[in-house]
RNA sequence: GGAGAGUUGGCAGAGUGGUCGAAUGCGGCAGUCUUGAAAACUGUUGAGGUGUUAAAGCCUCCGGGGGUUCGAAUCCCUCACUCUCCGCCA
């Protein structure tokens, strides 16, 4: 959520800034709820001070044994007229804050303009794509074999867009989770977290995916309360996140660096079509996430930071890579600026995401109420928050068999995996 | 699933329907003492909104929501969570 000092004081400035992103603001209903809101709000308050010393006078009179009839009378049609006030003051706050609630976070001034992915401005480019002399397949030619990628009775198990490991693609995919979490914690300093994959509204309402993106999460079915609804987590940037929200942390206890292996549930909707083939794009998926929480001075420096751990795995690895920086049209609600990796697939003959990560600054705070002091004398100040992909496990695994393949259709185990693999150097071979 | 007890400021923990935004302690900050530090002592210290040059003032907040009342931290209803015991269970 944006300040709302700055939307009522700059609209003009923030509706410019928000044109970056293709998104048109209503001004002149901002400017209209706001005078109705700042009305009704006098009219409630005033009622409620009349309210309160007129009680405060009741007791007192009564305390010192005086008649306070005269004074019950006089406060008799205040009731009416305050529950008026303040049903009136709740409809005007209820759109107010539905608007303020849908609305995306400020693009960061490096943020150039664009439509869609096709405008986001390559950054580095880093590794050069190896050279096959022989024509190379894409993964699901490669491990659809033996069954160890099977789609069809992953589909038969739940449905469409699941897939189903056995045997060497299963313990590849769990050995990159290890060597992940491994490397961020050991080498960049994070702290290993294990999360709920389930999570409240409040969680999602924090992050920024509620109220406006519902329809691309997993909603489960439970008794609970209207409003206190369970989803599965789309990615565990939002159980993560949420480890500060409401609570104030003291300078010291920053920044706060967590990553976290966990499954993710996307809905996909209004991506029918895309990616249909093969792991790219899933309904279930697992990826390591990294999450920081930094004082507002510290988050541009620790986007880059975040961005060369997640840079790091794939140099580790030795896969190609680029950097991108995504456009007004592509960034996500909540981030204020993001880099994608995107890594070389040569069974695609392309370069596709691997890793978003995002400076959400304090978007996501000011949801979550997730603030720290400075000193302890002065006022509690939002923190900032990031979030990144340490990478994508299921696309990882993909870049790993689509890269080092063989000639005859087995697949070579990068160095830094060997250890995971039990020493394993070779899999798939025929 | 059954029975009971709880949820109060950064933390711990009192609280009678009416000077309660809330005792007290810890922590924080400032000061006294000290060469310096510690200890001790003194003072100060919740959050948000509105307002103002600044203040004062005013409003809201005692787990969430609703109700009773002139007036609710306190009474009632409801939901969530925590703890204890019983049952079931990986």
């Amino acid at each position: 959520m944006l300040d709302q000092k700055l939307v009522r004081n700059e609209l003009e400035y923030v509706a410019e800034r928000q044109r970056i992103r293709n998104v048109e603001i209503d001004q002149v209903r901002l400017v209209e709820l706001e005078a109705q809101r700042k009305a009704a709000q006098k009219r409630s308050e005033d009622l409620q001070a009349t309210r309160n010393s007129r009680s405060k006078a009741i007791g007192q009179a009564k305390a010192k044994g005086e008649d306070a009839q005269p004074l019950l009378d006089e406060v008799a049609q205040l009731g009416g007229q305050l529950k008026e006030a303040e049903v009136d003051l709740a409809g005007v706050q209820e759109e107010l804050s539905a608007i303020m609630l849908s609305m995306p976070n400020l693009a960061h001034e490096s943020v150039p303009p664009g439509k869609d992915e096709e405008d986001n401005i390559e950054v580095r480019k880093v590794g050069e794509p190896r050279s096959y002399n022989f024509e190379v397949k894409d993964h699901i030619d490669l491990a659809e074999r033996n069954g160890a990628l099977d789609f069809e009775t992953a589909s038969k198990i739940t449905g469409s867009r699941f897939a189903l490991m056995r045997g060497e693609i299963a313990q590849l995919h769990r050995a990159l989770i290890q060597f992940m979490l491994d490397t961020h914690t050991i080498e960049h300093g994070y702290t290993e977290v294990n999360v709920p994959h389930v999570v409240n509204t409040d969680s999602l309402k924090g992050t920024g995916q509620l109220p406006k993106f519902e329809e691309d999460l997993f909603k489960l079915v439970t008794d609970n309360e209207a409003g206190n609804d369970y989803y599965l987590i789309p990615t565990s940037e939002v159980p993560v996140t949420n480890i500060v929200r409401d609570s104030i942390s003291t300078a010291a206890e920053l920044p706060l660096k967590y990553t976290c292996h966990s499954v993710c549930f996307r809905s996909e909707a209004g991506s029918y079509g895309r990616d249909t083939r093969g792991l790219i794009r899933q309904h279930q998926f697992e990826k390591v996430e990294m999450v920081q929480v930094v004082t507002p001075d510290q988050s541009w420096q620790a986007l880059e930071d975040m961005t060369s751990h997640a840079e790091n795995i794939l140099k580790k690895l030795d896969l190609p890579y680029r950097v991108v920086i995504l456009c007004g049209g592509d960034i996500g609600f909540s981030a204020a600026k993001t880099y994608d990796i995107e890594v070389w697939l040569p069974g695609q003959d392309a370069y596709r995401e691997i890793s978003s990560v995002s400076n959400c600054t304090d978007f996501q705070a000011r949801r979550m109420q997730a603030r720290f002091r400075s000193e302890a004398s002065s006022k509690p100040e939002l923190v900032h928050t990031l979030n990144g992909s340490g990478l994508a496990v299921g696309r990882t695994l993909i870049a790993v068999l689509e890269n080092y393949q063989q000639a005859d259709g087995s697949v070579e185990i990068p160095d830094v995996l060997i250890p995971y693999m039990r020493n394993k150097r070779t899999i798939l071979s025929p």
